[in-house]
Formats: structure tokens, sequence, C-alpha cells
DNA sequence: CCCTGATTCGC
DNA sequence: GCGAATCAGG
């Protein structure tokens, strides 16, 4: 964004109008961020926060930007700085023990091999989403349940219908 | 999960 | 200085 005068001039405006910093970044055609981002810079009156605070909460885990992608060395020396000594820990490790997995988790992946009822329950790309995965009707790839509301016989159909 | 504004900090 | 990422709240 090329803070010009104008641009600064037509910030200030639409921030004494009251309006929230997205819908500023809106008109103007740039983020919510960049407008509040100047906003403070410039040090335009505050808008009444959602957030509150606590100063003395410490930096939650470094805010901000994302820390930068680790430079990629060429190569990493297979063998770096030979230790001299090795750490001690202070309490004894322990090894993270492989979790039994819960008899309910195991059921969580339903076997897509067989006959799993594949009805698509939720919406597809969200966290949400999975297959209804009961047992399928053989020959069909829908449990009863399911089969029900996937076959429409043709013959229910209104052929009048608006 | 949509929205809000504030803050941090790599760039 | 800039603003994305993130926070924190509604």
């Amino acid at each position: 964004m090329d803070w010009t005068n104008e641009a600064i001039d037509r910030l200030r405006a639409l921030w004494a109008e009251g309006h929230s910093t997205a819908e500023i970044g809106r008109r103007m055609g740039i983020s919510k961020n960049a407008v509040v981002g100047k906003a403070h810079r410039l040090d335009l009156p505050a808008r009444p926060s959602p957030i509150r605070r606590d100063p003395a909460t410490p930096r939650p885990v470094a805010t901000g930007r994302r820390p930068t992608l680790p430079p990629l060395r060429a190569a990493m020396p297979i063998a770096a700085a030979p230790r001299r000594e090795e750490p001690k820990p202070v309490a004894p490790t322990i090894l993270a023990l492989p979790p039994k997995p819960a008899s309910s988790v195991v059921r969580a992946f339903p076997r897509v091999s067989s006959k799993a009822c594949c009805w698509p329950i939720g919406e597809p790309g969200t966290k949400g989403f999975r297959f209804c995965s009961e047992p399928a009707m053989s020959g069909k790839p829908y449990c009863a349940e399911h089969a029900a509301l996937a076959y429409v016989r043709v013959k229910d159909r209104r052929e009048d219908a608006a």
C-alpha cells in the first residue's frame, strides 16, 4: 500500500465516520490489517476493542508474524559438532509410549474397503466431513437408511410437478 | 465459524 | 513503516 496523503486522508475520513476496519479496508481495496495497522501508526482514536489484553500476560507465543522459514542449508552436516557430554535430563526421560488406541478411536476409521455405507455426512472438505460407514446393503453402496434417500422410485415422482 | 480491533515483529 | 499472522472477544 502506497500511503499517499490522499490515502491517509481517506483512511482518516472513513475512520472518523466510524466504519469498521474491514469495511474501510474493503472500500480502499486493502486488508483490514493494513487499515488497523496504519490507523494505529497514525494514532487515530482507538475503537472500542472487543478484546481485553492482560498486560501481565506474557506474550502467548511470539505473536505476530510467523517465524521465518529456517534457512535452507546446502547440506546438514551428518555428524555435526560432536558433543563432549550428553545433556543430563533433569527428570527421568519418559519416552513416549505409543498410546493404545481406544476402541472408539478405532471405530472412527471406517473400513472403506468393503461394505460400508458411503453416504456423505457433512460438508466435503471440512473438518467434520465423513462417510456414514454403517454396514451397507448388499449390492448397494449405502446402508438401508441412506439407500432409502438415495434411490427414489421414479414411479413416485409427479409428472405435473411445477 | 462468522465477525471485530489490537498487537507483534519479519520484512 | 508496513501489514500478515495471530490473539482475543462477540
